[in-house]
Formats: C-alpha cells, structure tokens, sequence
DNA sequence: GATTAAATCTAGTACACACTAGAAAAGTCA
DNA sequence: TGACTTTTCTAGTGTGTACTAGATTTAATC
C-alpha cells in the first residue's frame, strides 16, 4: 500500500524532472525507470500509459501554478491597487515557473510538444488558468489603473507569453533570481520601458 | 540541374510548412516526402541527413526573420526617435514570425524541440539578432528616451520572448493581425498599461 | 512460517523512425 | 536513336520506442 504510493511518487518527481529538461520526446519511459532504478515495464504496474503519466505530471504543474498565483493574490490587502495585485502576480508565476519545483517547468516547456490528446487535454487547464489573469486585468482597466485602449486578451497573452518563454532563457545559476524577472515584466508592462510623457496610444483592435 | 533545385526547394518547403505547424518530431522523412508525392528514401539524395535538412530550414528561417527587421529599420528617417525604431522593429518581427511565410515560424516553433546538435548549430544565429534588438535598447537607454533601472538583457529577452510566445496562440484567422500584435508588445513594454503618472520604479538588477 | 497479495523483472511484440544499397526510370545531349 | 547522367524507386536494415504477458521476487497477513 504505502510502497506503491511512494513509487508512483518517484515515478512522477522523475518523469517531470525529464520533461522539465529534456522535453517530451527525449522523456522516454525507459529513461524515467533508469532514473528510479526500475525496469521500464514496472511502470505499466502504476500508469496505463506514457501519455497518461505525463497527464498527471502537467496537471499537477498547473495547479501548482495556480496556488501558489492564487496565494499571493490572497495575502494582498483589501484595498490594493490593481496594478499592484497584476505585480503579486506576475512575480508568483515567475517564481512557480522559472524558480519553483518541475511541475510548473514541465508544464511550459513541453507546452506545443505535446501530441494532440494531451494538448487538448490541458487545454481547459490553461483556460481556467487565463481567467485569473483576465481577472486581474479587466479590474485594472475598470478601476481606471490601466489603459482600456489595448485588446485585453492580447495583453493577457503577451504577459504570460513573457513569462513563460522566460524558461528558454533563464538561468537559475544567473545573477537575476526568477523574481527578478518577474518584475522586470511588470515594469515593462505595466509601467514601460519609456521615460517621461508618452506619446498619445492610439490602438484600437 | 534544374530539376534538382526544384524538388529541393519542393523539399525545403514542405518541411518549413511541417515543422511550423506540427514541431520537429512529428516532422518525420516519411511525412515530408508523402507531402510533395516522393518516397522518403529520395530525400537523401538532396539532403544527407533529417536534421541537416531541418537545419537549413532554419537558417533561412533565421535570414528572413533578420532581414524584415533589418528592412523595417533601415527605411527609418534619419532623426527618429529610438522608441519609434524599437516600435518598428516589433512590428516586423510579429509579422514575420506570425504572418509571413513557414520558414521564421518553423524556427519559433521548433525552439525548444531541437536536439543537442542543432540547438548548438543555431546558438551563433540567435545571438546576432539578438544583437540587433541590444543595439536598439541601447540607444534608447543612452539617448534618455527608455529607462535606464532595468537589465537591458533582460528587457531584450522579455520584449524576444512576448513576440515568440505569441505563436503558440496567434491564429492568422481571428480579427487581430500579427501587426496588431506587434503593436500591442510595443504598446506594453514601451507605454506600459498604466494610466497616468507612474509609482517610482525602484528596481536594481 | 505459510499463504496470499503486491510489486517488479525477464523476455518479448509490434511499430515507426532515420537511413542505405542497388535497381529502375526519367531526363539530357550527341 | 543511343549513350550517359541525373533523379527516383523498391526493398530492405538497424535502432529505439511504447507497451504486453507471464514468471519471479518482495512485502504483508494470518
């Protein structure tokens, strides 16, 4: 009982920690059971699939992801400016994805490498995950902190495409901590890189 | 001689198109071949490896993308403003990569799927368009049109890195162009979201 | 300690993949 | 047409993959 908990246990750490490093195709089976030091068919003792394994790594990636965006939010203040719950945000995410466990990893690095089952399979998953972001933006803008002038969902998606393709460059070893980068996209986004007045935006989509 | 430049560019063309929309390992020899009515084995008699093919798509991939910037930047008037040459150059990096042909687009996409030898083989191409977008922020930051508190490799990698995210959700179909896209980046990073005077940014990295 | 259940292993199957060798066909030019 | 070159095809090889069946070992229970 408590030795296949712990088992199906270490087959999930592995099997995120490969795609949060190698991707998909290089996650094989055979390679997680090397990691754990099992046989590959042992596997199929604990998941049906390859397929359904890497299912369970992702969501358990998104809803990290979620928490601890969640939680951040929650220990805000009554009465915060929306600027400043869209900073607590971003920085939560950034730190999830860049610094925090493989979970969250594996879930954006193997984002658009997924066969067509499993992509759509997380495709409510990141939906839900949207919402809290459009969320976030549509106070903004209703509060009068932010601009109503931009598409909201293309706001969304540029913050979180930010973000997440951070992973294809950030180095944990580096200077810059995941939070670092966090709230640089914040000041870009929200605040921008321009000094000064700027010009009159004038976007209509 | 003729015949040959022809299948070839026929080859070179139905990868781009596979790798763009289906990523590196669903881009099989087989599949390629079947696309423009060959067998997968005449393949190599143009090209002597996959990923030798697949690499060279991605070098012109890689060529176009720095051309349409290099383009765009060079038909600047000569006193320009350096937010307007950084608005520019989003703007045709969105198309290029969005809108204009498989080619830029199979280099975004695959990014992250590539095994060892070509991620290394593309390392050089990258680094010199990142170079172009280094010299932009510079100039800005140095003529006191952008901030000066924030990583510029930071900055360079966050604005890179919206633009090339927005291929896992950009859909050419729906009501929003890639130029409308690159104008929303530019509007973000540059502008910012917020409405009126800013907190004092306070940020050292 | 014997019996049963849980967990893992050995040994394989089937299939898709990149790639090869040599025959066949198509094109080129005297 | 005929000789030659270029291009494509047929028919394979070897390798790595996910996955299966059944024997075997390890752990839990009485």
């Amino acid at each position: 009982m408590k030795k296949s908990d712990r088992t199906r246990q270490d087959i999930l750490d592995a099997t995120a920690s490969s795609l949060a490093t190698a991707g998909y195709t290089a996650t094989t089976v055979k390679s997680i059971a090397e990691t754990i030091g099992m046989q590959d068919a042992s596997i199929y003792y604990h998941f049906s699939s390859k397929d359904e394994l890497v299912g369970e790594v992702l969501d358990i990636g998104t809803a990290r992801a979620v928490t601890a965006v969640d939680q951040a939010l929650a220990e805000l203040q009554d009465d915060h400016d929306p600027r400043e719950a869209l900073r607590v945000a971003i920085i939560a995410h950034a730190e999830a994805v860049l610094g925090g466990g493989d979970y969250p990893r594996a879930n954006v690095r193997t984002f658009g490498q997924l066969p067509p089952d499993l992509t759509h399979r997380h495709r409510q998953g990141h939906r839900n995950y949207g919402q809290i972001w459009t969320r976030l933006i549509d106070d903004g803008v209703e509060s009068g902190a932010l601009r109503g002038d931009l598409n909201r969902s293309v706001a969304r998606l540029i913050i979180i495409g930010a973000l997440c393709w951070a992973i294809e460059w950030f180095d944990a070893g580096e200077e810059v901590s995941a939070a670092d980068v966090g709230e640089h996209v914040f000041q870009m986004v929200v605040n921008g890189l321009s000094v000064g007045e700027h010009e009159s935006p004038a976007v209509s989509v």
